[in-house]
DNA sequence: TACAAAAACTAATAAGCATTAGTTTTGCAA
DNA sequence: TTGCAAAACTAATGCTTATTAGTTTTTGTA
């Protein structure tokens, strides 16, 4: 009877794909029942199906989405040549804006990746750990340019990319600071901590 | 007819709880069957109810115990009045301690909460808010003191706890690089970026 | 207005879940 | 060795789940 809304250029299974995502995000991916989603868009659940292929491959759609963002972004700026202190300064801001504008998504790649099912779950872990190995690459190579303190360049890419995924945290607090002060503040204290 | 192996000062229901935590960790709470936390145990799944009550009672012993702990801890370092630098960098280390010494029930604490029931939910979450809150006002009295930078406090708590969280990513990298190493490198790039 | 395709529906299936009830086995103390 | 409590077992219950099959309604187009 009802039918799923369409908003501009966008087709219904990326409706599902999005609301997916937010129920995904506030009850976890085994804890939403094709049921509750197909409540959330106004629909029986079989008629999902219509669309969509399975449950699981709405999770992979979301994962590597997010995924597929993070690494094109590396591919861009790294082919602009400058600093390393100013790429990695780069990337910092470039996952700050990710958290806060795709929230949804991000936090369900964050938390729901260890449900796909082979072979994404490998593929997903593979792309994930290639592009925290670029990232390291940078940082060694920015110490041996004297840009960055002689540091563990594991530890330091670490502690940056944690202290960003943590800005999950951050949605109590939206309303007391903007978020350009949260910018600022985060990318000053993770890089003031390693530059020379 | 097999029974629930005991170690020493460990009852039986702290055994069950132990390796649920295992099991949380590795599958996530809505994911993980009483079936196969009793074969875990080498028993069958009903025989589990002689020891615990529920399955969400396992998710809440976890959850409480970590929980306490942090607290605990944070009780015992604020009364041993220094300064509020010295004290943040005691928090930091115990932070990344019981990440690598506990990293089981840390883990599950961190990522399966939201499946707790109420009231524990809200309890959880109120002792967590009130934890983030104190390490707060540690920053700001720091920050009065002219011991820390004049940055946003929240930001720099947020900035603290998600580093050390995301410790949880570091398993895979322990054989490379002694804890030592990691706990002091992780303690300087931290404080390096707020002290003054 | 009629037709065809898209997308909704209802009904059903088979599997998995936590948990309870009732029974048997185990292991310790007298 | 006997007896009792602890702790295992088997069997069953009732519920929820993702998904399929088959049917009807809706919708856009000629």
């Amino acid at each position: 009877m009802a039918k799923i809304k369409l908003g501009k250029n966008v087709t219904k299974k990326e409706v599902i794909t999005q609301t997916a995502a937010v129920l995904f995000k506030k009850k976890g991916y085994g804890s939403t029942s094709m049921r509750e989603l197909a409540e959330a868009l106004g629909v029986e659940a079989p008629s999902l199906y219509n669309h969509i292929g399975s449950k699981s491959e709405l999770l992979q759609v979301v994962c590597f989405k997010v995924a597929n963002a993070f690494t094109s972004y590396l591919d861009t700026v790294e082919n602009n040549l400058t600093s390393n202190v100013y790429i990695l300064e780069k990337i910092i801001r470039f996952h700050i804006q990710m958290m806060l504008n795709n929230f949804d998504e991000v936090y369900v790649a964050n938390h729901e990746w260890k449900h796909l099912k082979e072979p994404y779950l490998s593929n997903f872990l593979i792309q994930r750990r290639g592009y925290e190995k670029r990232l390291v690459v940078l940082m060694e190579t920015g110490i041996k340019q004297n840009e960055f303190k002689d540091v563990n360049p594991y530890v330091s890419v670490l502690t940056i990319l944690s202290s960003v995924r943590g800005l999950e945290f951050w949605q109590q607090h939206k309303k007391n600071i903007s978020s350009q002060v949260l910018e600022d503040d985060m990318v000053n204290h993770l890089l003031n901590g390693i530059k020379k």
